[in-house]
RNA sequence: GGCGGCGUACCCAAGUGGUUAAGGGAGAGGUCUGCAAAACCUCGAUGCAGCGGUUCGAAUCCGCUCGCCGCCUCCA
């Protein structure tokens, strides 16, 4: 398995601490606002590599924090008039509710910073004595000369830097480019006490100090949103490595930006979607899709177009699902018929879940998963049109399916019944008609068809198309399913 | 200014040295059907921003040009 690492700039073979297993630690959200399509996009992505690693044979243990304390959240709450943590449990619950519907899967342990004090004094003192960080009025700043590898993640060099420090230095610190890793707390505002008087952590020493308790020194994969390589990340690297004296991570996985009309998608342009409306428009599975059909480093453009594609290939993968279920469902024929020239393709031999590693091995490549998932639709359509019968023939779609659903547990996308995702476009597409009504009116239907009384029958179908509902006739059955 | 990325069919998008350049959406033709619709099948880039070079061979490597974007500041 092939994993792009930030810190080479190259693809490489992942090789994890200890075998057969693998520690993680995601960036998480600072819990001050709901969460954008942005923060959607690296929550389904490490999603996906965490279920990936998990399917490979790895026993993974998954971190994501929550920065439940900094300047955001207590600005949020002056604003709102409510405390910092009545703002942090609210925008944490909010953030569980978007991803619970986007299918993302809780991390084994999600650390608060403010849970983890007792930690990161620990660490900042150990720093300071250590000579990597200095105390000033209750501030306590890294001091970056002293960590002579800084600038590795993002490659570039201190002397560059200096040259671009646009914002306005503060003077008690000994060199522009560092960093607080304590800050003092202003009167009414929530601290915390420290050594150094009362205050709270700096935004960067949380990600240190819950990594090393909860995943130790050196971890195997560290990941987030590109926006975090400089300076978040870089300032971890040099927190824990000056600290430790040992490598912090091997691997650094960073994902690509979503943008609109080619800028990106961020809180300062308001050019941002949250994900709470775009659900309201489309289905989580659609949403997800979308994210997943672009390699997770590429940005992706934003809008509604693409989602309402990402609806329609749906639509096409769960026709053909319920098609393969019906063959399947069919009790078994006397007469033997397999069509001839399949077994070498995708559908045979476990070909399909080859591929699907082949791609996913490559540095998670789910644009090409999904892919070869419509490669093996494709040509499960084309077998079932052979009208296929017998034992031989039904073990063969046994074994493609199976293989497509463990793809899609990975993906978690495609794993529905046909019927769960017509009852979910029903809701979103927000048609007033309930399942047995649209039932009762086939029935009826049926009857007129039966008795030639086409002009009843076509009366029936052309009320339920203006509500939203497109009625198709089988060979011994109407099907009905909601018009996009 | 420094560093980095991107430009593949009508749209989205995979592919980064070697069989016919994946896949999705849209479109066209066909099958099915009481008529429909949907679905399914088939078709679609002799070419990968442009120009030059390396190579037996390049979308893929190198150079230049054009266009777009990101980071250097809180940010997924």
């Amino acid at each position: 398995m092939k994993i792009y690492n930030t810190l080479t700039g190259k693809k490489e073979t992942f090789v994890p601490l200890v075998e057969g297993r693998a520690g993680m630690y995601v960036c998480g959200v600072t819990v001050y606002d709901v969460c954008h399509i942005g923060h959607a996009r690296s929550a389904v992505v490490f999603d996906v590599v965490r279920r990936y690693l998990r399917y490979r044979g790895l026993d993974v243990e998954f971190v994501k924090n929550f920065t439940d304390i900094d300047d955001k959240i207590i600005n949020r709450a002056r604003e709102e008039g409510a405390s910092w943590d009545a703002v942090a449990g609210k925008y944490t619950g909010k953030y569980y509710e978007d991803m619970h519907r986007l299918g993302v899967e809780d991390a084994d342990v999600e650390p608060r910073a403010t849970e983890h004090i007792k930690e990161i004094i620990e660490m900042v003192e150990g720093l300071i004595e250590k000579g990597h960080a200095y105390s000033v009025d209750g501030d306590v700043y890294f001091s970056v000369p002293s960590f002579p590898d800084y600038g590795k993640l993002s490659g570039r060099k201190l002397e560059e830097m200096l040259a671009g420090a646009r914002v306005e230095v503060d003077p008690r610190k000994k060199d522009p480019m560092d960093f607080a890793l304590w800050k003092s707390s202003r009167e009414g505002e929530p601290s915390w006490q420290s050594p150094w008087g009362p205050g709270r952590p700096g935004w960067h020493i949380e990600c240190s100090a819950m990594s090393m308790k909860h995943l130790g020194q050196t971890i195997d994969i560290h990941a987030g949103g590109a926006d975090l390589i400089f300076p978040h990340h870089e300032n971890e690297i040099a927190q824990s490595e000056a600290y430790n004296g040992k490598p912090f991570v091997r691997y650094w996985m960073h994902n690509g930006f979503i943008t609109v009309n080619k800028e990106k998608m961020s809180k300062s342009l308001g050019n941002f979607f949250t994900i709470r409306e775009i659900l309201d428009l489309f289905d989580p599975e659609a949403v997800r899709l979308f994210l997943l059909q672009t390699h997770y480093r590429s940005p992706i453009e934003f809008s509604n177009e693409p989602l309402e594609e990402a609806t329609h290939t749906l639509v096409r993968y769960y026709q053909s699902l319920e098609r393969l279920e019906e063959f399947l469902s069919l009790p078994e024929g006397k007469k033997e018929n397999f069509p001839p020239g399949f077994e070498d393709g995708i559908l045979g031999a476990q070909r399909f879940q080859k591929r699907f590693m082949q791609a996913m091995d490559d540095d998670f490549n789910t644009a090409l998963a999904i892919g070869h998932v419509f490669e093996l639709v494709k040509e499960m359509n084309r077998f079932l049109d052979q009208n296929p019968a017998g034992e031989k023939a039904r073990e063969f779609l046994l074994k493609a399916k199976e293989g497509l659903f463990e793809a899609a547990g990975v993906l978690n996308v495609f794993n529905r019944t046909p019927s769960e995702w017509q009852r979910a476009l029903l809701k979103i597409k927000k048609i007033g008609l309930e399942v047995a009504e649209i039932e009762r009116l086939i029935g009826e239907r049926r009857a007129a068809r039966a008795g030639k009384d086409f002009k009843r029958a076509d009366g029936i179908r052309s009320g339920l198309e203006e509500k939203g509902i497109a009625l198709e006739d089988k060979k011994d059955s109407t099907a009905w399913r909601v018009k996009l």
